[in-house]
DNA sequence: CTGAAATACGACTAATTCGTCGCATTTCCT
DNA sequence: AGGAAATGCGACGAATTAGTCGTATTTCAG
């Protein structure tokens, strides 16, 4: 691919790394969708896959993955990028439903919020740092455990009080 | 300050930007030091603590945060970088001992991982997009209590296993 | 106070990066 | 096959960014 045939499909530098961010998030979003919409598993068991599959994706493709990361700043303050993470939420909020279905919607959304981000940016350094597949399992499985006791966490407080 | 003085300091802009996430980081492990060494509180109780401060600390600096982050691809490979990081490291291990006294040093030292590079990196984010001071605390509030919940879960299975 | 050493300065150049333009190659229709 | 439209190309110029260097200012010892 030459540089002169970008250009006839892209602006500028920006569009054509937001494409392929955009891309990328796609593809993760189908992923999600994937994992957590097992409807035979489950909740907590299904977010565990997940926390596994968006982990290891995220250190088969690091290469890409820091680069994109790296050309972040390019497109930070894109409306696109904003309307890109909007998509992702709807799938978060209605796994979350699931999992705590007797939670306020107050408790829902944020605790939906902070898997979300957490996984997104604790993915980013994993891509950062090149680690051995036994490692990425430790980790993915010590996010996940994390992850759990905070559902569970939420879903006894409810319960009890 | 001029261009010719900081290049009387520095060799290049890589190091100048490395110098500033230096200063920051030593900041951030003092306010680590000084919240966790706290010995009459209870160990959750500070780590509450903890989260509350330095995200807010991530999110007062948002600005300066924000434009070293960006600059980390100067500096990533830098073995400097990775220096800076240990000492941090120490400072959590010696936390997890307190909060974790039954566990075993694996298990320790993974969850001190896990909690110090999600509490960065979701910093990290924090600084990208501006909160409102209540939102913050919400989060911050958020953050914690999935910390103290895996804790939670750790030191419960440890007893009961 | 004097002059030498140290530091500060920012216009300038070197280096890098982004994007353009004219020509080459392919596609596809008659 | 002929040729017109579409697409591919990468050397080049424009724009930006990094770093230098000669001069100006400050510091400080004698």
């Amino acid at each position: 691919m030459s540089v002169g045939s970008l250009y006839q499909y892209f602006p500028n530098k920006a569009a054509i790394l937001f494409r392929l961010q955009s891309d990328e998030w796609r593809r993760t979003s189908e992923l999600l969708r994937s994992i957590l919409a097992e409807g035979a598993k489950p909740p907590l068991a299904r977010l565990r896959a997940l926390v596994h599959a968006f982990i290891r994706s995220e250190c088969e493709e690091a290469a890409i993955r820091t680069a994109l990361n790296d050309a972040a700043p390019l497109y930070r303050d894109a409306p696109e990028a904003h309307d890109a993470r909007a998509a992702g939420e709807g799938i978060v909020a209605a796994f979350m439903r699931e999992a705590l279905p007797k939670a306020s919607d107050a408790t829902r959304t944020l605790a939906g919020e902070l898997i979300t981000t957490t996984l997104s940016e604790v993915g980013k350094r994993f891509s950062e740092m090149p680690h051995g597949e036994a490692e990425i399992a430790r980790h993915a499985d010590g996010l996940a455990d994390m992850f759990c006791a905070y559902l569970g966490e939420l879903a006894r407080r409810r319960i009890h009080s």
